[in-house]
DNA sequence: CGTGTTTGACCAGCGC
DNA sequence: GCGCTGGTCAAACACG
């Protein structure tokens, strides 16, 4: 098992492509791997985002010496929560100063995994949801164990593996609301 | 009945 | 010290 920089196996897949080649209403705009003393949100996550990291290439931070970190993007999407192949559990919801969208907290369902995600819609472009990974998942995704268990061939050779397994995941549940 | 969501309460950190 | 804010907890509830 081993993530290289991203957390979440699906990320670098997200950002190589910049669209999700099954669904174009999902498109990740925006990018950002914080270090583990973040300074991530001044006031506006979205444009903090912007301007540190946009269309940049993944940031490498200390993460894989500390093993935290967290990973936020922008994505446009009219969906709240997207299918990143794992299972998460909603745990919080609330409404946030600057914004008058409320922020949904979820965690990785996983035993042991300890992996929280925060998404909230900007403030500025509903249109865009802010997803905020925190932590890194000590486990492979649900999809992806799946995936290699009954479709061990047929990835395409310059993806990865696990983020192609994602998105085949995401493919067969995205469309079908999503029911694990 | 098991699992996930909702939602109000609670707690900790921070600025004044 | 106090109030505000963000983050988490946990009981109640919904659903398959």
């Amino acid at each position: 098992m081993n993530y290289p920089e991203n957390p979440n196996p699906n990320f670098s897949y997200f950002y190589h492509d910049n669209i999700n080649p099954s669904n174009p209403e999902i498109e990740v705009s925006d990018y950002l791997v914080f270090d583990d003393g973040f300074d991530q949100e001044d006031s506006s996550p979205s444009q903090s985002m912007v301007s540190s990291e946009k269309n940049g290439m993944i940031k490498k931070t200390k993460e894989d010496q500390v093993g935290h970190s967290r990973v936020a993007f922008r994505t446009k999407s009219e969906l709240e929560v997207m299918d990143d192949g794992f299972k998460w559990r909603k745990y919080g919801k609330k409404s946030v100063k600057n914004s008058p969208n409320p922020r949904n907290y979820y965690k990785c369902s996983s035993g042991g995994c300890n992996v929280k995600k925060i998404v909230e819609r900007d403030r500025e472009d509903p249109s865009y949801v802010i997803t905020t990974y925190d932590g890194i998942h000590n486990h492979e995704s649900p999809c992806v164990v799946y995936y290699n268990t009954h479709v061990p061939l047929m990835l395409p050779p310059s993806s990865p593996p696990s983020a192609s397994a994602n998105w085949a995941f995401q493919n067969a549940t995205s469309h079908s609301s999503s029911s694990f």
